[in-house]
RNA sequence: GGCAGGUUGUCCGAGCGGCCAAUGGAAGCGGACUGUAAAUCCGCCGGCGUACGCCUACGCAGGUUCGAAUCCUGCACCUGCCA
């Protein structure tokens, strides 16, 4: 497949774009510049956002230059949710998290050599603006009636809560934020989230209507499993590309346990696979599905992409062991330990209760929660089943007189490290 | 500033003096089946205690009452209409 576009569009990653006609022989031939934006919500980027830096990814690989802008400024205002308003967070807050965003983002990206991407930040160019500019230079060109047209902003005007004029404003902001770029930089393609289409076509009205020049918006579609639901969520919470907010373990996990329904789809989406590759591991889902081997090839890839490959190996090897028929009781200390390094980890002694080391590892939220999982026999000790709810750790618990392997329901694991 | 309506558990949403830890739905967790899938079925789903129980909770602070999520007063916040 020689078109980049072509490529895109086969692996899934392309559901609207303003006018796919003059955009694909630009994204096919030349050296544009494209960016993207992520907006410091949270001490880290997601799930969601992983499907954008693929799609960056893919296309710094064919040649174009490459703008990731890390919003110091729209992470400050929020854009407005369907749902309700967004609570304030600090200046500082903020920009602490625009710190650790773009170190999350340089992985992803090369920022060195002759195409290397450029990283920014909208506050730089948004905090000296002062509000009669922004009101005359900017929002002059807006139309309020059209900017109540935006999906999210209709809900809210619908709704009993409303919206305020802060979150009203965040599209102009972002198309501010498309002006500059385009100015700066001669930027001609903005790309985001299907959900970011309105904030996309407004900076593209915007550069018209300010410049008299044409510039382009590319959504990828929103990734949901096979009954509609948004992926990317592990018990009930997000799936963060942070270690330190989701493990590799968790995250390895997260990719092995996906349907099967969905797994080829991912494959194309989230890996570099070749349409013969990913074809190979579409038959043997049909043939072997319980073999599971697309899972594994999605997971191994993905979280080395993320992770790394050392942190890969360890989190496989563990998995290995864990979802395997091993007694864990059999395992020499060293592997023992490397196996266990990736799970959450609490502290217990001889003769603490079950219970009490359920809630040391969080693996149980209260002592309550505790009880009811043992009487629902989903507690296992080194894979040996708990009925007793007045069980009590023995010495022989604490496998090489230094842990226990603590299991709640069938994939969720935990090692209690003898104090 | 005036008038009207609203604020309930993770979310949506009932309750409108005792039978309310609070109906129902969603989400989540667990079990069974299987393949560390999907679908389905069953159980759990504020905290503490083995249990009769105790504590905390229906925006916040007071009050009425034997008894309040439910009534009254004040305050905060949200929404709509008017100015």
């Amino acid at each position: 497949m020689t078109s980049t576009w072509d490529s895109l569009q086969w692996r899934g990653l392309i559901a609207q774009s303003t006018d796919e006609e003059a955009l694909k022989p630009s994204v096919d031939g030349g050296r544009m510049t494209i960016y993207a934006g992520f907006d410091p919500t949270a001490a880290s980027l997601h799930f969601g956002n992983l499907v954008q830096l693929i799609l960056l990814r893919h296309l710094q690989q064919a040649g174009h230059r490459i703008i990731c802008l890390v919003g110091g400024s729209t992470g400050q205002i929020g854009d407005p949710r369907p749902s309700s308003e967004r609570i304030l967070k600090t200046k500082e807050q903020t920009a602490e998290y625009v710190d650790k965003i773009q170190q999350q983002v340089r992985p992803f990206l090369n920022f060195d050599g002759d195409n290397g991407a450029i990283m920014v930040n909208n506050l730089d160019w948004t905090a000296p603006m002062s509000a009669l500019d922004f009101l005359r230079d900017v929002g002059k060109f807006f139309r309020v009636n059209q900017m109540i047209r935006k999906d999210a902003v209709a809900a809210r005007l619908e709704s009993q809560e409303g919206i305020s004029y802060t979150e009203f404003s965040y599209q102009i902001l972002q198309g501010l934020d498309y002006l500059h770029l385009f100015r700066e930089y001669g930027c001609t393609l903005q790309t985001g989230g299907a959900d970011q289409w309105g904030n996309l076509t407004a900076g593209v009205d915007l550069v018209h209507r300010a410049e008299g020049s044409t510039v382009h918006a590319l959504t990828t579609p929103l990734i949901t499993d096979s009954s509609g639901r948004k992926f990317g969520k592990s018990e009930g919470n997000a799936v963060w590309l942070s270690p330190e907010m989701t493990s590799p373990y968790a995250f390895y996990q997260y990719w092995i346990n996906v349907e099967d329904a969905s797994v080829v789809h991912l494959l194309k989406v989230f890996t570099d696979m070749t349409p013969d590759e990913v074809a190979e591991m579409e038959q043997a889902t049909a043939e072997r599905p319980a073999a599971r081997a697309a899972q594994r090839e999605l997971a191994q890839r993905v979280t080395t992409l993320v992770h790394g490959a050392h942190a890969t190996e360890q989190v496989e090897a563990a998995s290995q062991v864990l979802f395997g028929k091993a007694d864990p009781a059999q395992l020499e200390e060293q592997t023992l330990v490397d196996v266990t390094g990736e799970l959450p980890a609490g502290e217990g002694q001889v003769g603490m209760s079950v219970v009490d080391a359920l809630v040391a590892t969080e693996l149980a939220a209260s002592k309550g929660a505790a009880r009811r999982l043992i009487a629902d026999g989903a507690v296992s000790v080194n894979n040996a089943k708990v009925t007793d709810a007045e069980q009590v750790l023995s010495e022989s618990d604490f496998l090489h007189s230094r842990l226990a392997l603590l299991k709640r329901g069938r994939k969720n694991m935990a090692t209690l490290n003898l104090a």
